[in-house]
DNA sequence: CTGTTAGCGCTTTCAC
DNA sequence: GTGAAAGCGCTAACAG
């Protein structure tokens, strides 16, 4: 089914077809009623891929992600609200990395895609710099390196400092960081958060305490049996993000301890399990929703040629069950 | 940044890089090496467009989405996770839906993209029946009518079944339903459960009290005020999917009732968000994170030539705090 | 071993 | 008003 298809059941010329089909004028209106006519009767669509190899514009937007996991997903459904008014159709796309070649992944999906397949591109945690991009590129919690001006953030900091005021205002002292991942901006910005939280409050930051969580449940596991297994065991935990803060109640509970009295446990995005999980995380959050739709904001406006920004997200403590004053403080 | 422009770095056709890059023999060892050197340098990679038109297999399987709602993210997250350790990228898109062409998005989808980008796709809720796709599909929770057999869903008369009979032996006799998408055999399915509860039981139903949530949130508030202002108001409501269900407590409680003691509130899905809200919603589970990777698993073997069937997930009643014995039985 | 040629489905000059 | 032809970036015969 493809447009000579339509164009002999039409007795016309392909060039015809395509003209009626994208509203070009200089078409006989009889012969557009009736190309019309066959193009309902068939059923045809235009293949996105062939025409987007010869027009500019194809009026979606991508979204690049390395895997949909939950905090993506999040984006991805503020973009997808955003969207559902305007033209634009969305592409999301994970490109399979193997193994050894993490970084660069969006790189290599914009090349695969950009330039052609769509107008513009929104990138979720982005790990090099994007020079030369073919189509504007807006960036949501990005690399640590230099980086476009077209991106959007959360004040990791603070909220990394708020989280680990909590945690000291309630009398922990020894206090632990599940760091994230290590490329990322936001992972040093909350780590930095942690340091200066202790700073303020004059207690030495013991660097045995900060261990690598790398924003990844499956990958905290160890660095959560580590803080268990401290000589000294911490009655705090800081992790840098969701999955990693309820990887880390997990093992504490497998092994018997009770969350948040015998450990307490902030994490940082609130996702939805968050709030979901027994005991109720104690977070700090992310608008993602709203990242997700100011990031298609800040794209059509650059689409339409206007200026590309940063804008940083305010980052908020959500109390819940897994924080609570140290036992021995009691 | 072309294939030509590798071909012209190179010193050589692009007849030559192509196949290099494809890893076809008949070629130098030091021709290749050269051609690797150059790609890498320039951080050439190949159009996924261009090269999808001459080739048949891409490597992609694409998840067609109305849009990107919870539902469907829980079910690309485990469509995600199935992909992981595979050669596959995912590719999800959301066509924007002209009003009143809603039906057969699928269709266009599939149209647009199916056939040369993407080498099998897992449609989520298709509206019609697909004859003759250009490649290999499978259904998730499809239409009612006819469908292809590849499909998967959940055993929605059980549920239903069950979440009525959850609410009848609780003590209620007027139990209101917020249907769901009337085009979705799984909303046929559950308001058959629900009717089949009360028959069950002995209980006639009130067709008064049978409303249309169409599994959305936003177009389940006119039902849900329906069902608070009937004459005679019911004491629960069964709601098709967690959506409508949250919708039905959230205008409950603006009015100043509670939940569950003014009405009690049983859903569908068990997405995230019902064990994060308050009170936590009283639902029926469907395994979506294995949905999404069993979609995988027939997909990958239909493509390899296996044969394609249908799976049925069991519904499981998940009890938490969004329902009890109505007011007037204590 | 390498290059030339054709063509995937489409849009766009440019003739007629 | 309409069609023929070129070409987007790439790969697959087929020559050389």
């Amino acid at each position: 089914m493809t447009i000579r298809d339509v164009a002999s059941a039409a007795g016309v010329s392909v060039a015809t077809v395509s003209k009626v089909i994208n509203g070009r004028d200089g078409i006989a209106a009889a012969t557009s009623a009736r190309v019309l006519g066959v193009v309902d009767e068939l059923g045809y669509e235009t293949s996105l891929i062939a025409s987007s190899m010869r027009k500019s514009r194809t009026q979606v937007i991508g979204v690049f992600v390395a895997e949909f996991e939950p905090f993506a997903l999040q984006l991805l459904q503020g973009v997808s609200y955003a969207l559902r008014e305007t033209p634009y159709d969305i592409l999301a796309y994970a490109g399979s990395v193997s193994p050894g070649e993490h970084a660069g992944w969006e790189r290599r999906s914009l090349s695969r895609l950009g330039g052609t397949l769509v107008d513009g591109a929104i990138i979720v945690t982005p790990t090099v710099t994007l020079d030369a991009t073919p189509v504007p590129v807006v960036a949501i919690d990005p690399h640590s390196g230099p980086t476009g001006p077209a991106m959007i953030d959360t004040d990791s900091f603070g909220g990394a400092l708020t989280a680990t005021e909590h945690l000291i205002s309630l009398g922990h002292r020894r206090i632990a960081h599940l760091r994230g991942r290590f490329d990322l901006a936001s992972a040093q910005q909350r780590e930095a958060g942690y340091r200066a939280a202790h700073a303020a409050a004059g207690i030495p930051v013991d660097d045995s305490l900060i261990l690598d969580g790398y924003y990844r449940a499956s990958l905290a596991t160890s660095a959560a049996n580590q803080v268990l297994d401290h000589a000294d065991r911490p009655t705090a935990v800081f992790a840098a993000n969701d999955m990693t803060a309820l990887e880390m109640i997990r093992v504490a509970t497998d092994r018997g301890l009770s969350v948040p009295e015998d450990l307490s446990v902030v994490g940082f995005d609130d996702l939805p399990t968050a709030a979901a999980s027994r005991p109720r995380l104690t977070t700090i959050r992310q608008p993602l929703l709203d990242m997700g739709t100011s990031a298609v904001h800040m794209l059509l406006g650059m689409l339409d040629g206007g200026a590309s920004e940063h804008i940083r997200m305010p980052a908020e403590l959500i109390l819940r069950d897994s924080t609570c004053p140290p036992r021995e403080s009691a």
